[in-house]
DNA sequence: CTATAGACCTGACGGC
DNA sequence: TGCCGTCAGGTCTATA
């Protein structure tokens, strides 16, 4: 499902649609992808701004309102001028002025949260990789306090809010960092490629796009181009880019993770 | 506190 | 063709 790269693409295809434009209506098709709030108060609103936290997509209306959106697995927002080819697994429709916007999702493990003058819909979200205050001297306090493998901190949304199973695969095989290494034990020098590679491989998947696995699309209804420059994930048992050793699969807290074991230590 | 398994869902794919 | 098990980009909750 979609990590960081992926929902910043998306924020950034929908900020020249949606921005300035309001919702005539609302139709939902599915209830429960509400999970709190009254959908029917953004009727009649107009997006001011769409960013991005994390992996969560927040959409300011006027008048203090919130629209916020976590896609899970299988969730996206898709643009359409008008339904004459209408996706399959629509959830939620919003009707704008200029156009049509759709929540999509397959396994419907995604929401939306409607909030009026109050707080996000997550607690302690950790820091955002783009954020200024991401820096090594922060990274290594945060992977400092534990003790568990580095593939499953990095994967913790309350220490740093973005990456997901394909990108910490990556991330750590582009700073040669073995996944099973234990957070707490890594030196400076460790942490100071882990940050650069953080920084580069979202970057890199960013620009292309973001990565496309099965029936995800963006936005605009394409793909992204990153599984293409995959160096691991899903890529066990064929050759290593750098050394040509077979990649390895393991399961690590119930999530494939993908490594070489020369490159990785 | 940690660590693990299960739950939430739908669909694609491989093996028999 | 069909049935069954496995797997999937995420996160929350219950249990030990």
């Amino acid at each position: 499902m979609p990590e960081l790269p992926e929902v910043e693409n998306i924020c950034r295809m929908l900020r020249e649609k949606i921005v300035g434009h309001v919702i005539n209506k609302t139709l939902v098709h599915l209830p429960r992808i509400i999970r709190s709030g009254d959908i029917n108060s953004i009727n009649g609103r107009k997006f001011t701004d769409i960013y991005r936290r994390g992996k969560y997509i927040c959409f300011e209306l006027e008048n203090d309102l919130m629209m916020y959106s976590h896609l899970r697995m299988t969730g996206t927002f898709l643009w359409k001028n008008d339904l004459s080819e209408a996706p399959t697994h629509i959830r939620i429709e919003f009707e704008l002025d200029n156009g049509v916007l759709l929540y999509r999702d397959i396994r419907t493990f995604g929401g939306i949260w409607i909030i009026k003058d109050g707080s996000p819909p997550w607690k302690e979200l950790g820091i955002d990789p783009f954020d200024s205050e991401f820096t090594v001297k922060g990274l290594r306090t945060l992977l400092g306090n534990r003790k568990q493998p580095v593939k499953q901190a990095i994967l913790d949304q309350h220490l740093i809010a973005g990456l997901g199973n394909i990108y910490a695969s990556e991330v750590l095989f582009t700073a040669g960092i073995h996944p099973l290494i234990s957070s707490n034990s890594l030196e400076k020098p460790e942490i100071k490629r882990l940050h650069n590679a953080i920084m580069t491989v979202l970057s890199t998947a960013i620009e292309a796009g973001g990565t496309t696995f099965r029936d995800f699309q963006l936005s605009n209804g394409k793909s992204g181009a990153f599984q293409e420059f995959l160096k691991v994930y899903a890529r066990n048992g064929k050759p290593c880019r750098i050394c040509g050793k077979p990649i390895e699969k393991i399961v690590l807290g119930q999530r494939s993770t993908y490594f070489c074991t020369k490159c990785q230590k």
